[in-house]
DNA sequence: CCTACTGATAACCGATCGGTTATCGGTTCG
DNA sequence: CGAACCGATAACCGATCGGTTATCAGTAGG
């Protein structure tokens, strides 16, 4: 129901942006042209793909000169950790703990 | 990378598919008419829904005469909880758990 | 300045997706 | 049996998606 939750679920469903996010979670910051590198698409798919990660508040974005370094946000997997948690039904206290947790970590 | 992975992030993607999903999980075994009079969508759309959501491993079907009864399987959300525990870089051994757990209330 | 580089946008294309209506197979019941 | 019911499948349609190539704006450097 949630739109936020979409944008989520949506943006990890794609194979290639999901891969994307990973090598940002494992790696930090990387420019675009580092990301298209193994990114195995072109350029121009690369940005879009970050278009959609940036809106849905996976990923933030940081100019210097003519390059734009991307970061991968973790705070915003914190509603899908707290999915997770309500559909199993347990862990609910503890998924709290975690969602606070990641939500402290943006500052 | 992961083909399992994938169909998970694509089958929950859908808002649709998640709420049946959800309903199932919230209130346990349903029909398929059950499913339908609350889905928003027709009857055949429904049954689309549940055969992805049976491909990804996140529902089970029993048949009973003319109807179909779904059930989640919450179990086939661990590797979402686990992939989330991953990117976060933390609770590793936390998740871990949790998935044991769950594939332990699979049977 | 002019050229080269970096990344975002535009325009377009084929494939896939989610939905519909129509229909069919299987089951129950009068 | 025959009629009604339940759910899956088929055929189709418009919209969205992920990709491409071409191009543009901004910055850096000779």
């Amino acid at each position: 129901m949630q739109h936020g939750h979409d944008m989520l679920f949506r943006a990890l469903a794609d194979p290639t942006r999901r891969a994307i996010f990973e090598r940002l979670c494992r790696d930090g910051e990387q420019t675009v042209g580092a990301l298209t590198a193994q990114a195995g698409v072109s350029q121009p798919a690369v940005s879009k793909h970050l278009g959609i990660l940036k809106l849905a508040g996976l990923v933030r974005d940081r100019q210097s000169g003519r390059q734009t370094h991307y970061h991968a946000e973790r705070a915003a997997l914190a509603p899908l950790a707290d999915w997770t948690g309500r559909m199993t039904g347990f862990w609910e206290s503890r998924f709290d703990e975690l969602e606070d947790l990641l939500t402290r970590m943006d500052q």
